[in-house]
DNA sequence: TGAAATCTCTACCGATTTGGTAGACAAATA
DNA sequence: TATTTGTCTACCAAATCGGTAGAGATTTCA
């Protein structure tokens, strides 16, 4: 089934956004429990768990073990991209290998043969769709959050409007 | 491990865009067999079977069966964008359903929670990164392509000349 | 010195997707 | 009718995705 589309952000890096989202939302004096986190956010408690610590292992967010632990951003949220956290959770983003940007390396299938041609076109797009990723913080989604919570409506009043919503458009 | 990164795009679309390129440059007068497209460019025959057969579903190619038979573009090249063979073939390009052009739906857990945060930024990043793919043409990459032969020293000479091919790098 | 609270680590698991392969079948052509 | 081509149904192994289980290590507090 093709076109199904859950599209291409893992459900890992949604977990992993709300995540930080919730932790730039704190006040930052207190670490916010794991178990917090997950309640607050409908996040799965276990799989939270394996998911800071891969943002630990970058450096994106830091832990405090035994009573009143729990996990507080490492850097300010304004230096933090969305970017960032898709490759720690994912990978590249690159379409290709050779096109990356932070993971280079030779497509294994490349010499003498056509792919040699897509390369360009996909580091355009690539590029393209990166200088948006890089751009955007988690201390800017915060930023769109609160506007939309105190807008009240929540979520839905945003659905782009020329969207239907009964089944697939295939034009 | 997360950064081995084959990067987002399938093997199978690379395959159906091999094949493209092989139709959009034979002259077109007499249909390329399965086995001879395979044979140049080193796709596995049966593998192919089932590429050309979603592309024909698809509209951009058409077949011959019997003796003399094969396949042909079924309609010009520059009219074949890399959008739309990777849509033919991966489903949609949109990383998350919301943001989707072609097959918009709801996210499922959107509602009341911090995705709607994510979906305008992704949806940029989105719309950037279709621009390009939207306006790359099979005729393009066929361009590019003979260019890149003629040239000579094939592929690798346009490889991005600032990457180092030794492992990776993390910066 | 515990005991409790918290993060950490290793191991597993079922479902789905990816990248194929095998083989019978159908339609053209000569 | 024999041959040559594409078409269709069914598999298959390996990897990935989304998660779960449970023991272990640290810190704090009484």
């Amino acid at each position: 089934m093709v076109g199904s589309g859950d599209g291409v952000i893992s459900q890992k890096t949604k977990y992993a956004l709300r995540a930080l989202l919730a932790l730039a939302e704190s006040d930052g004096a207190h670490p916010l429990r794991i178990r917090d986190i997950a309640g607050s956010r409908a996040i799965p408690r276990k799989f939270l768990e394996a998911i800071l610590l891969e943002l630990k292992a970058g450096g994106l967010v830091a832990s405090f073990r035994g009573k009143n632990g729990g996990y507080v951003l490492a850097k300010p949220a304004e230096e933090i991209s969305l970017a960032d956290v898709m490759r720690r959770i994912d990978g590249p983003i690159a379409p290709l290998p050779c096109v990356s940007r932070r993971f280079y390396s030779r497509c294994a299938d490349c010499s003498g043969d056509a792919d040699c041609a897509f390369r360009d076109a996909f580091d355009q797009a690539h590029a393209a769709n990166l200088r948006v990723l890089e751009a955007t913080t988690i201390a800017r989604l915060c930023a769109l959050e609160n506007e939309a919570d105190t807008a009240q409506g929540r979520c839905d009043a945003k659905a782009a409007p020329d969207c239907q919503v009964s089944g697939k458009r295939l034009g």
